[in-house]
DNA sequence: GAGCTATGTAGAC
DNA sequence: TCTACCTAGCTCT
């Protein structure tokens, strides 16, 4: 589930696996074959992650992954069983083995390579050294939507989707607002709630951007109630009607679609935006009117 | 078990 | 703008 919190707590599982012992490498789906002979027998010395990107440095090499949609890299505690699957990359010491699977990127980038790599980044919330301001500065330059640039890497980079969706809500932002309409102290906010989320992401493994006040109420919501002449109450607890009646997704517009916002009771709206769904409540989140 | 969808990006066209 | 990546959770049969 690789937004940025995903990769910060990858490194450091990385790290306290693997940091410090020499590891072997190999691929046995084949696609990094030679970078895996290159990386064998090398000593992980850092694992580091700067959005959703992630760098290992093993001796001289800087090895750079980037999980996409779908990539996966359980670390887990060896011995390793035969390869499962698609396996790009497996490293594995005496203590653990981690199979990387279906990651959009996976490769030996070099130096230079990682340096062109956070030249395009914007800074990360869940990064110290990251620069508010430079996000900040970035969208009240622009006209281009805000929902679009809180995805855009060189913006802010670690923002996902529910990150987005969610952020936006939590601080009344219509997604469809130009970057330029959005007040500082508003982007200052959202930057510094992005910091609590996604350390909070990172400790926990998972995204969770509801209050703990608000939970209850929206599970609640949460709650289909059907009518009592409604077929699907006929059945036992594992009816197909009970389980629907028990989804809730844990957050407040993320996939919520037609369910009603928490604070108002209007059905939450979900469009395409720049390809992406984005979620968001037409009430408490409107465009601002632009002076002409 | 089949089918669908997804927290994303790079590269081809 | 479209497609590849080819995982994993959920829904439906």
């Amino acid at each position: 589930m690789p937004e940025g919190h995903t990769l910060h707590r990858l490194a450091g599982t990385l790290q306290r696996a693997f940091g410090g012992d020499a590891v072997a490498a190999s691929s046995p789906q084949g696609r990094f074959a030679s970078g895996a002979a290159l990386l064998d027998g090398a000593t992980l010395e850092r694992a580091e992650a700067w959005g959703k990107h992630l760098f290992l440095d093993l001796d001289d090499h800087v090895l750079h992954v980037h999980l996409g949609l779908y990539g996966t890299w359980p670390v887990e505690k060896a011995p390793a069983p035969a390869p499962v699957g698609a396996v790009r990359l497996r490293l594995e010491s005496p203590r653990s083995f981690a199979d990387l699977r279906g990651p959009t990127a996976c490769d030996l980038v070099g130096e230079s390579g990682r340096e062109q790599i956070l030249a395009r980044l914007g800074p990360d919330p869940i990064r110290p050294d990251s620069d508010p301001e430079r996000f900040v500065a970035r969208v009240r330059s622009s006209r281009a939507l805000v929902g679009g640039m809180l995805m855009d890497q060189s913006v802010i980079a670690g923002v996902g989707n529910i990150y987005r969706a969610e952020v936006l809500f939590r601080h009344r932002i219509s997604p469809y607002a130009e970057g330029r309409q959005v007040s500082v102290a508003k982007l200052r906010a959202v930057w510094d709630d992005l910091v609590v989320l996604m350390h909070d992401g990172v400790r926990r493994g998972r995204i969770v951007t509801v209050d703990p006040a608000d939970v209850e109420a929206l599970a609640a919501l949460d709650v289909d109630r059907p009518s009592s002449d409604d077929p699907e109450l006929d059945g036992d607890d594992d009816s197909l009607a009970m389980r629907r009646r028990r989804r809730s997704t844990g957050a407040y517009v993320y996939g919520r679609t037609g369910r009603p916002c928490l604070r108002c009771g209007t059905k939450v709206r979900m469009a395409e935006l720049q390809g992406r769904r984005v979620y968001w409540c037409g009430t408490c989140q409107r465009v601002p009117r632009t002076r002409t």
